[in-house]
DNA sequence: GGTAAAGCTGCCGAAGCTGC
DNA sequence: GCAGCTTCGGCAGCTTTACC
């Protein structure tokens, strides 16, 4: 069997391979291009089937048996507090929503430094872990967590910390790993243990059958049982970041909202009447990327999705740019902003369009240009626009500016 | 009213590309 | 070869909100 293993940092791919089986099979490894957005040149020339998984936003690394994704993993070291441990979220849904496994590693706390204050630990939202184990529940395909590992346990005192040069992060000391995770600790030995376990479950019944008895395997439900415990003893709960930051209305409201786009010949179609209450993701801020992706697919995993896709949804799922208010009296909206404005986003997709070549004549595209325009051919802008667009668009039903709305139909 | 947590955003660096 | 641009990821300071 061959392997292929697709990495953005190429010393994150030889330390996951060195820790697991992978070392004793025939692999070759593979730099990973991220989108037509950001690499023109080479973007065209990833697999089908990875390009899918890249769709939403790309993860660190990608395994692949026979031209077959078995799983991702996605590594940060950033502090998870707030939203922030929800900004890969996107990646890790798009991973599952190919029915490939997930693995995400994150510290538990990081040491943050503030001005004319002492160091302390910036601990993680542990919302995270419903919201991973809300995509189990939803595609029966392992989504699954493991710490960084850092000083945290052991120094609880920030300021004693032995890597607080490092934010109490302990990495590998191998160089060949550089930026890599200590791979003697117990966290990343039950992370290499799982990923040995996928890797012994699709050899012996192959990618497809394989992949649908993972959840019942022993490594991986007692994971899911430490997850749902963090969860627990850290205190999470349904009111943190970024479910602060929802309000949920009848559908009556948003409808009300969107008539003034209605004229004779328009109306406003099935999909957001055939729910009867709506979730409002508020964000009064200037448009931007991370790390509102990630939070808005969080959101939907954690309220609305009831099935594979966004069809499948028991509320519909907005996101407004700006200050919202609920009149309750005219059981509609009222937004207001000096932030953002529609033509943010409107300015984006235009910004996106100048990367595509479709409009030129053939004499126009050079040799090497000639396999790019034949995917966009097929793909048109799918892949060319930057990532927060992509998302915002597949996850919100509608999205809403103060001076203009943008919604689905069906 | 004070403190801690949450939320927002300006700015920075890396990587990769284009155009001269 | 180099300057400059875009995209992405990330840090941490500032502001707002929540809580006691």
């Amino acid at each position: 069997m061959d392997y292929r293993i697709w990495y953005s940092i190429e010393s994150f791919a030889n330390f996951i391979i060195a820790n697991t089986e992978l070392r004793n099979k025939t692999f070759v490894k593979k730099k990973m291009y991220e989108s037509d957005a950001n690499n023109i040149r080479n973007f065209h020339t990833m697999p089908d089937h990875i390009k899918k998984i890249l769709y939403l936003d790309a993860p660190d690394l990608i395994v692949e048996i026979d031209h077959e994704p078995i799983f991702s993993v996605e590594v940060s070291t950033e502090a998870g507090t707030g939203h922030n441990v929800f900004q890969r979220f996107a990646r890790l849904a798009a991973s599952v929503e190919n029915n490939v496994p997930s693995f995400y590693i994150y510290p538990e706390a990081v040491i943050i430094t503030r001005q004319n204050t002492a160091p302390r630990w910036d601990r993680i939202n542990p919302l995270i872990f419903k919201a991973l184990d809300d995509v189990m529940s939803i595609y029966k395909i392992p989504s699954l967590f493991y710490y960084f590992p850092t000083d945290y346990k052991t120094h609880n005192d920030a300021f004693t910390s032995p890597n607080l040069i490092h934010k109490g992060l302990r990495f590998d000391p191998n160089r060949n790993y550089a930026g890599s995770p200590l791979g003697t600790d117990s966290e990343m030995t039950l992370m290499f243990a799982a990923m040995d376990e996928i890797v012994g479950v699709v050899e012996r019944h192959g990618a497809i059958v394989g992949r649908d008895k993972l959840l019942s395997k022993r490594p991986i439900i007692n994971r899911r049982a430490f997850m749902n415990q963090e969860f627990v003893s850290k205190g999470g709960t349904m009111d943190t970041s970024p479910l602060s930051a929802i309000e949920k209305i009848p559908t009556q409201y948003l409808l009300n909202y969107l008539i003034r786009f209605e004229n004779s010949q328009y109306h406003i179609g099935e999909l957001l009447r055939s729910r009867q209450e709506t979730i409002i993701y508020k964000v009064d801020a200037k448009f931007r990327g991370d790390p509102y992706p990630g939070a808005l697919a969080a959101i939907d995993y954690l309220k609305c999705r009831e099935g594979k896709s966004f069809e499948e949804r028991r509320y519909n799922l907005i996101m407004v740019w700006g200050n919202l208010t609920i009149d309750n009296t005219n059981r509609t909206l009222s937004i207001s902003s000096t932030k953002s404005t529609i033509n943010d986003f409107v300015k984006s997709v235009q910004a996106s369009e100048n990367k595509n070549i479709l409009s030129k004549d053939y004499s126009q595209i050079s040799n090497s240009e000639i396999p790019r325009y034949y995917m966009q051919v097929r793909y048109g802008s799918t892949y060319s626009k930057v990532k927060h667009i992509r998302v915002f668009s597949y996850f919100a039903d509608a999205i809403l500016f103060p001076d203009g709305s943008l919604w689905r139909d069906a």
